[in-house]
DNA sequence: CTGTTAGCGCATTCAA
DNA sequence: TTGAATGCGCTAACAG
């Protein structure tokens, strides 16, 4: 690969006009810039990003972290995140932390080291990991997906409460009573999704009854187990919300097997709306999550955070710093898309 | 962030004395490491990488491009690819190319800029593209689950032809003669396991009907057109491999509408096994594939080139080059993993 | 064993 | 407008 030397020499030029020339940033005349372009055009040259990324700072590189790339949510998060990006001229670098919360620390380290320019997690860390790693950096950092209150780490989801309570209501609306809960297991999610239940049963004046609240963790066979002991449990639930589809989707192969028939027997329904619910037999009714979407809404967020940030330490100590630099970032803090419910056939 | 200068200050020793605790490159006095590590810890100082990949010529940094993230069957790849490399401490970086031909080139561009220390892909290239790809640059390229003939790009991936001629076999076995394809509209993995079906037929003495033959993109979408197409072709065949699982979905989908039971009526056999194909009713008859060991497989194998040749330049010139540096090249050249049968319930 | 020095490829001051 | 010189943070000769 040819460097900057090699195209000033075979332009007959000094290396500051080419970079001059390759970077427009000061002006160069007509003639010299001809000669340059040639050079270029004809050595195929290419300026070496990790030599401009160590004088100006910033590789123009964001990481995502990611509990695990192959499920289906993460990567349609992870296919919005990148279909930005690429727009701004920026390279995703992946870390898939396989729901370790080990891998998570050395990733940060990793992502330090490199200096990526900003980072976005999909991952549930905890609020105490997320405020010892601002103190570590000032490296932007949005959350996507995962609603975990820290000041000065923006949020870009749905209302996860409402769209829960969303989700119950409709069973409720379609006569049920005695409605059932599969939820995650000790996670932010989970948790707030459950709250969502929990008010619409109150709001309606239903009781909930304990033996009808399983844990597990988000996938098919787990849902299965779940919705197994749900089962065991003595009474019956005619009607099961559970906080992921994938949950829903082993739920209801349980019932299933359990010679019940959905949904004249019993409903089900779902939270995210990934492909497979469109897929499942009967068809799954669920919350649609705009997953694509807030993935690309994410990386904006990110991409101006740290455009954001390169202008105000540029401007550091200048005149132009006119005491507004924070101003709209309060506002910027929590993007809330719209859910929606999909009514299909499982209810 | 700390430098070296800092830490060098710090701990009153040289730069080279802290790069060389470090890197471990050369031997330090028990005392002054103890120094450096102490600066190290209490500036919570980390190399920069960037620094280091400048003037190392290697970034650790790997281009991964795929043709779409959100596809179930490249998040596995790139799963199991990940995992590899996190191992090896190299990045990945992801090249979302949408299917589109033009990205194409756009990435090949930046990876070059980025200097990564090497590319697998995913998509679909032209044999041409990838020669003159290999014209521009030594990057160590693999190809994972597209078999594509190109002389010094090794591939790994399955026996495709021996793998569509199983199905097809399978259904014959199971007494069906009638038999359909659902395949893949000009690309390499269409026609060769388009190759595979006709062998089948032939090797069991089964004609073709043309018919019978049904073109159409990946998709489920796809499938269902592909099958409506099929259906109203006249006669009916029996039984239909699809190319694809997603096809196989689809194209299950519209004989459903259709009034048709599967198996009963109509049988279909799938391709890939992905997680769609065990949660569909009825579940999914396909052919296995090793993806995520593919994509591990790929990632080992372009670890061991890049690290390979990155050796092989340090050695350039030197009384150890005892002429076996390309030796064992040839035989590594294609790594094909087995595929297995997974009866499930639609035959 | 340790420190000094010279770049890696580039952007950017400072003079001209 | 242009070129020479400086340095980003680091590694690797080179000399002690």
């Amino acid at each position: 690969m040819p460097n900057i030397k090699m195209i000033a020499r075979k332009a007959g030029v000094s290396i500051s006009t080419v970079s001059r020339v390759m970077n427009g940033s000061k002006p160069v005349s007509p003639e010299l810039q001809k000669r340059v372009y040639d050079a270029v055009q004809q050595m195929n040259y290419k300026p070496n990003s990790i030599a401009r990324s160590l004088i100006l700072k910033k590789t123009n590189l964001i990481g995502v972290v990611v509990p695990d790339v192959s499920n289906s949510f993460h990567a349609q998060l992870l296919s919005g995140i990148e279909e930005i990006t690429a727009q701004a001229d920026y390279g995703v670098m992946i870390c898939n932390v396989y729901r370790n919360m080990k891998q998570q620390q050395k990733y940060f380290n990793l992502m330090l080291e490199r200096h990526v320019d900003g980072i976005i997690l999909l991952h549930e860390n905890t609020i105490e990991e997320l405020k010892e790693f601002q103190k570590m950096t000032t490296t932007p950092l949005v959350l996507a997906s995962v609603p975990l209150e820290v000041s000065g780490i923006p949020f870009v989801g749905i209302d996860e409460i409402g769209a829960a309570y969303d989700a119950v209501s409709h069973l409720i609306e379609k006569g049920h009573k005695e409605i059932g809960l599969i939820y995650g297991d000790c996670t932010a999610l989970g948790i707030l999704r459950k709250e969502g239940y929990e008010r619409a049963m109150s709001d309606h004046g239903l009781s909930i009854k304990k033996e009808y609240l399983t844990q597990c963790p988000c996938s098919v066979a787990y849902g299965y187990q779940a919705m197994e002991q749900l089962l065991s449990s003595g009474s019956q639930p005619t009607a099961v919300f559970c906080v992921s589809d994938e949950m829903a989707v082993g739920a209801m192969d349980c019932a299933y097997d359990k010679g019940l028939r959905v949904p004249e027997d019993i409903s089900f329904i779902g939270f995210d709306d990934i492909e497979i619910s469109q897929v499942v037999r009967p068809r799954l009714t669920t919350i649609h999550q705009p997953i694509k979407e807030i993935g690309k809404e994410a990386a904006r967020l990110l991409i101006e955070m740290i455009e954001k940030k390169s202008r105000s330490v540029k401007t550091t100590g200048f005149d132009r710093s006119s005491g507004c630099e924070q101003a709209s970032s309060k506002e910027e803090s929590r993007i809330i898309l719209k859910h929606s419910l999909v009514e299909r056939e499982t209810v």
